[in-house]
DNA sequence: GTTGCCAATATGTTCATACATATTGACTTT
DNA sequence: AAAGTCAATATGTATGAACATATTGGCAAC
């Protein structure tokens, strides 16, 4: 026997994964019918499905009702990774975090705003540049904006001493979004704020956060300083 | 009544969805007990467990047994996307794909290479430089070294006709790796390969994968050219 | 041959039940 | 007080049974 003992579904995940690994199902191939394999590793259908699925999520197989389960063709590798709070993030790095609010203003968006916002251009928007530094060194300059439509109470936050996207995170509720990430010359004013030299390569994220009714809340762009590096684990 | 009819956990998951958007249930506020929540929706246990599963792996919920489910300070937003070929990217953009070996090389490893490969100094490596190209125009320069000590077939793979991800998709099983963005300044090399000025600000993707037994398999830079921008859905 | 219908089949999901396991909190002992 | 003990509790998971649902493939009507 093959198969040392199968208790839970892990173990079902763990002895199919292996042989995935193992190619003795290659890609393209069959399955045996959850039915089947429950009759193997002498546990219910539940527990074996239970182990497909999870298996299928990861985008490993796929499986179709009638058609069972398949073993994916092109494994797409499907990296899940997490946007910390900016803060958090140089904390976990062991370094000090500090914040500084560069500019506030609150007026009509301009060509390239509406652009990225979708909005008209008879909105309210307020517009903040804002610095985190690590142990005092520029880290990451902030460039947001937010539509007053939709979140008014931004009028009156104070963003002085705490950073736009503390302050959203705790005072609305959001949903979706999506994120565009990219590499940027240095403007002069990145140059300027991240203490760098003009038309260094910056690593940007662009995100626009939705609500549940689909409005745009909030548009952030995060440049990078110089020789910064956004690690993913797959 | 407020809920108009639960039946399968897809319902739960949404109505405990809407909860936590409507700020009904606020960060770090424990939810009921499954069994609560189970009577109050007129469904099994299981049903509910179900539910708020799914919705603790996408992060906004933390679950321990005994302590209950609460709902997370810091939804920490998680991000997932697939890391296609880029033959499918390309194509999926309606552009025509083509393919180059610029150079290939087998070689003792250098100082930079033995340190991204964690390899030593007698390791015999396949050096690689290879152009992607969409509709003639290049897309994406990509550097690869693979270690013929974990993949000997590599020596004799040709590397003119098949891209090395492609041929190494098919040809090695591999399960693990880690993957770092960045933004870098295109050197005299990138420069010319990609058509583009020298020290332009270039996305960079650099991607290590190993194999059952942890070993490093390949490691490929992918540096794409001016004005790529990485979409990821949230 | 083409179309339409039906039965077989594999996965999707619910349910009640039972037991496992971690963690809390109260209670007891030192 | 501090430390150890134990029962209560919420989640984690397995199971068998049942029904739902999509899809396939064959058979029949045209």
């Amino acid at each position: 026997m093959r198969v040392a003992s199968i208790n839970g579904w892990q173990d079902v995940q763990a002895e199919v994964l292996r042989r995935l690994h193992e190619r003795l199902w290659k890609p393209g191939d069959l399955l045996p019918s959850e039915a089947d394999l429950a009759a193997e590793f002498g546990c219910a259908r539940t527990t074996v499905n239970r182990a497909l699925q999870a298996i299928a999520d990861e985008g490993l197989l796929e499986r179709r009702r009638r058609g069972g389960t398949r073993v994916v063709v092109n494994p797409e590798r499907r990296a899940t990774f997490n946007i910390p709070l900016i803060r958090l993030e140089i904390e976990q790095l062991q370094r000090e975090y500090g914040y500084r609010l560069l500019k506030r203003r609150q007026q009509r968006p301009s060509k390239a705003v509406r652009e990225r916002m979708l909005v008209d251009a008879e909105a309210s928007i307020v517009s903040l540049r804002a610095l985190h530094t690590a142990d005092e060194k520029p880290y990451v300059l902030e460039k947001r904006w937010i539509d007053l439509a939709v979140v008014p109470a931004a009028a009156d936050a104070d963003f002085s001493v705490q950073s736009p996207n503390e302050w959203l995170v705790e005072h609305v509720p959001f949903s979706g979004g999506d994120l565009v990430l990219s590499a940027q010359s240095a403007s002069d004013e990145d140059a300027e704020a991240l203490s760098c030299e003009k038309g260094a390569a910056l690593f940007m994220a662009e995100r626009r956060t939705r609500n549940t009714q689909d409005a745009t809340i909030t548009v952030v762009q995060l440049v990078y300083a110089p020789g910064y590096r956004m690690a993913i684990d797959l």
